[in-house]
DNA sequence: TGTACATCAGTGAACGCGCGTTCACTGATGTAC
DNA sequence: TGTACATCAGTGAACGCGCGTTCACTGATGTAC
């Protein structure tokens, strides 16, 4: 809308009857919803999210990220090879910009879940919920992240592990806070946020594929992830016991 | 031995001059250590672990198994490319192969660490301790493991998926014999299981290169995982007193 | 035993293919005067 | 305002390369008589 107002300022003043064109070439650019008549920055802005999308999708088929090739990319978005240079100086730094983009889908996820805060083990549930249902809304972005924690680019595994590590000084930091933890070390919480996250990350598979759980008796995914942090966190609360373990390291 | 007793027997009757001859060779081939003289199973036996092996070799540089190509194993051999086939139909059925191998490798890791029983939380120190001794030993297998569990070939994917559930099902039966978890129930053992199992997979990239902890002031990686056992095995122990939770699925 | 034949791991050349990258270009968009 | 020039996203052709796979072959190993 803003963008017809201008060009219809631009170019209506003066003549009544390029006034009247510019008017109605406006309401169709409205009509056809930005497809048309963008201004470059837009229009780049645009094809360089349409790469990223692309890569995304090739990798939904099952392949690696390092499997997916350039030309593919530009062959699914329209363009021809040569053009994604415009973008990416290659496929490592498209890689890297969608490490980035996944990272703030996380995040927003996590600060979904965190409305619901861990004080009482109920909460567990709430959590767990609120984000299995963002994993699925956000299937592509989670099996990139699932996907490539690992394998493929070095690069790429580097950068997630990067934002993995920021994932843990966070919760660390908020474990710290809570009152039924308090009788932790500070070198408890560090291990004790990251056997958290390793555990939500490590369950991402089977969150986004939930049809793939070849034991149709056992319960669900987010359940035995639920589970699974109640028997971490109950692990922690009851830690003080057994501190009298052989402390030579 | 063996086989230079099996020359020298079939050739060495009849002529001395040629007995002698025999005995010369057979010695030789004793000292050049099977080096030369196998027998055509022996040798493609030989060739296709050096298949194996090189595709582990060239895995350790960072790549992923889908990105190592049939012709670099090849090379990497010292074969030429077509006599690939002699051994694999293609490059998925010797990651298959590759699976098997490994499996067994871990296997063997398990075995070794089930003589310091879980009974009492000492034994974890133990445990630990000889696992990751095990990993830096056969380093290349368990990179192997941690790198294809998830990305790459699905073939290989799910052979690794379905080795770890056959790993999960063992722990799974050993836990419900242990007396200080008698109160759980029998899908509790699974989610429990389950935990412990990936929780140790999720480790392997630290306990492989313990020097990437970028972190100087943590612990070391093997000391985390058995911080991380404690924290899950404690959680195990104290379970019933939370069972009073909405079980409404 | 020795000979004649069968097996088969590895050879070497050839193929068509998709890849990443380069280059001069086009023409719409943007800017200075 | 209109004109002349600059920018730059996308084009299309071309390149050299390593890839997987095929094929008829070679010659050492193995077997039957």
């Amino acid at each position: 809308m803003q963008l017809s107002q201008q060009l219809f300022t631009k170019y209506s003043t003066g003549c009544p009857k390029v006034a009247a064109f510019c008017y109605i070439a406006a309401q169709l650019h409205d009509y056809l919803g930005y497809m048309t008549l963008l201004i470059r920055a837009e229009k780049k802005q645009q094809t360089r999210q349409a790469l990223l999308d692309a890569a995304l999708t090739l990798m939904a088929d099952g392949q690696g990220f390092s499997a997916v090739s350039l030309r593919e990319v530009t062959r699914q978005v329209g363009i021809v090879p040569a053009a994604f240079y415009r973008h990416f100086p290659d496929m490592d730094a498209l890689g890297l910009a969608l490490v980035e983009q996944v990272s703030s889908t996380f995040r927003e996820a996590i600060r979904l879940v965190r409305r619901n805060e861990l004080e009482q083990y109920g909460a567990i549930h709430a959590s767990v919920r609120i984000f299995a249902e963002y994993v699925v809304a956000y299937r592509q972005h989670f099996l990139f992240l699932a996907r490539e924690q690992y394998g493929g680019s070095a690069a790429v595994r580097q950068a997630i592990n990067a934002m993995q590590r920021d994932f843990i000084t966070d919760l660390e930091a908020d474990l710290a806070l809570s009152p039924r933890l308090s009788h932790l070390g500070p070198e408890d919480y560090e291990v004790l946020a990251s056997l958290v996250v390793k555990t939500v990350f490590t369950t991402l598979p089977e969150l986004i594929n939930p049809h793939e759980s070849d034991q149709p008796d056992s319960r669900s995914p987010a359940h035995q992830l639920e589970d699974k942090l109640r028997f971490i966190l109950i692990g922690a609360k009851h830690w003080r016991g057994i501190k009298a373990r052989t402390d030579g390291d």
